[in-house]
DNA sequence: CGTGCAAATGTTATAATATTGCACTTTTTG
DNA sequence: CAAAAAGTGCAATATTATAACATTTGCACG
């Protein structure tokens, strides 16, 4: 098989970023709802990384870009993100990050580096599957489902083991 | 089958209490570890319902008896019992509920109807599986999982239907 | 084209959750 | 008993998130 998923190898990211916004256009203009400015350059600077960013750490980077920005004014474009499912908020870090499956259907599965903070979003037939049946056993109607395994990543094992 | 999961239909809650105390007891006793009268009590507030309560909840039902507490002091109290395995911290919540399998290693899966706010932990071997799968195929060394089904609990979907 | 409504944003304040640091007390251990 | 370790009290503060209301912007419709 080939190398590890991209978030836990050198890549070329600005085409992540890029990639992102190009998604995010198309599907704000199907969805026919406004990618604005403000929420643009939001889902950009959460795209800075494969790491989550919390609210406070994108407020801190449009105000020092001279962005006349108090908390509602990230939470909103957060919110809107959210729900066009263009980024995910990861309740273990209270942060966000960008989806890597826009556009797609999907409950995510997110793999979190305690040692780097790289994430990677992953969906997974059988485990959708295995939780769906364990809700049904126990006659729960499943909505949302929040998925999140901290651990090593590849790269991270790699490093320890030296 | 039976009825519907314990959390989700009228039971006797006073043993489920007085078992829970119980299990700590012995768990703290044999781990040679303090459950003192503040983590006692902390824990058998937890155990008041099958829905998880805040910390600050918590904090005031302390500070409403007399108890001359402050925000560590909960904080503390259940760090201690998280570290035991007596409770666990609902991360789409910020808040805690009892452990329900206390003793056995296992990782948690939660229920939370967000109707009535009860939730129910479950331990599924197959969602297990799967999960550990997932990761392992992208190399990475899975450690915690964090697992949070929110949705609408059997005795909830009736009341809506009606 | 303008006017009026809805969506988005600005602004101030505050709520809710969680941690740090230090002093002091209690428990355990040698 | 003395020293070390564990637990607690307490004050301050950090971090995350929302409420409430004024203002501006985009856009459909007359």
């Amino acid at each position: 098989m080939s190398a590890h998923a991209l978030p836990y190898r050198p890549h070329n990211h600005q085409a992540c970023v890029t990639q992102a916004l190009a998604d995010a256009r198309s599907i704000c203009q199907q969805q026919n709802v406004r990618l604005t400015p403000t929420r643009e350059r939001v889902l950009e600077l959460i795209w800075q990384s494969h790491k989550p960013l919390g609210a406070y750490d994108v407020l801190a980077k449009l105000t020092s870009e001279g962005h006349n920005a108090a908390p509602p004014t990230v939470y909103r474009a957060l919110d809107f993100l959210q729900q066009q499912g263009l980024v995910h908020r990861i309740a273990s870090l209270n942060a966000f990050t960008g989806c890597t499956h826009a556009g797609e259907h999907h409950t995510g599965m997110f793999l979190i580096c305690r040692a780097c903070g790289n994430v990677l979003e992953l969906t997974d037939a059988s485990v959708s599957t295995a939780i769906q049946n364990a809700a049904n056993a126990e006659a729960f109607r499943a909505e949302t489902v929040t998925l999140e395994v901290a651990g090593l990543c590849p790269g991270c094992q790699a490093e320890k083991a030296v």
